[in-house]
DNA sequence: CTTAATGTCTATACCTACTATAGGGTCAAG
DNA sequence: CTTGACCCTATAGTAGGTATAGACATTAAG
């Protein structure tokens, strides 16, 4: 069983280019060709593709891709490094949502000061994010 | 009081290229030059910064930082806009928020399924990300 | 006063993770 | 045999900066 791109592009939900990008960036290994140059995919090919395109949906950068695929590779090794890259992406995603719930609290907050009737002078969200003020 | 851009760039948590960068854009009007060609700061100019660093820390894009900035010069407009804007990035961040959370869930699954003790041919964290598996 | 360190200047290139576009070539169906 | 969908390469653009080079300005110490 073998592939064209944009077999690929519908299997992995990627675009086009976005493959041709992954490639060049040796993400991919390059592929076969057919007689009128067209790439052609082998299912390994195919898997390592969706294996990082969920790898992005999770999160990881392009560079930790990379890290997991190198280690997965390594079959023998001991998996406390690829322990190590998911437990510190864990720990900035609760950062992060964090931060974003701190915000979505103060823009609530704005929202509700500023129903859209008054005057901009009176409207509290350029006060809010004004320097000194500590919202 | 007037400053000068490393200043600025401590006040505002900003690095000076940044600072530089705002002003290529337009966000920052031109500041007036020392006889040895340094930009000096006003107040009005730091607080302008200020304002902008702190919209981008509420994470809002330059485009919107922009009209808040347009939108606010011009206090007899009604603020109908500004919570418009408002709004809208909340409801984005809203969105955001739900699939970090998502992610953040998955994630927590993942890695309490390995604890780093095996073995990469047997790590579920790989397992998990490989394709046709559904964590 | 000099010297060294630091700060600043402009300009350009680079970063991530793609996306868009131009200008072509290939292939299968009707 | 032509039409349309697909594919090719190559280049440039996006946001929001960051990094670097090479030169000039300023400041503190000796």
């Amino acid at each position: 069983m073998t592939f064209k791109i944009g077999d690929l592009s519908k299997i992995a939900s990627t675009k086009v280019v976005t493959i041709r990008y992954y490639e060049k960036l040796g993400l991919l290994s390059k592929p076969l060709r057919t007689s009128g140059n067209y790439r052609i995919y082998s299912e390994e090919q195919k898997d390592r593709l969706c294996f990082i395109r969920r790898c992005r949906n999770l999160g990881f950068s392009l560079d930790q891709v990379r890290e997991l695929l190198d280690l997965s590779s390594q079959k023998n090794q001991k998996c406390i490094e690829i322990d190590k890259i998911a437990g510190e992406h864990l720990l900035a995603i609760e950062q992060k949502t964090r931060d974003l719930n701190r915000l979505a609290h103060e823009l609530r907050k704005i929202n509700l000061s500023c129903q859209g009737g008054g005057r901009i002078e009176n409207c509290r969200i350029i006060e809010a994010l004004s320097p000194g003020q500590s919202i």
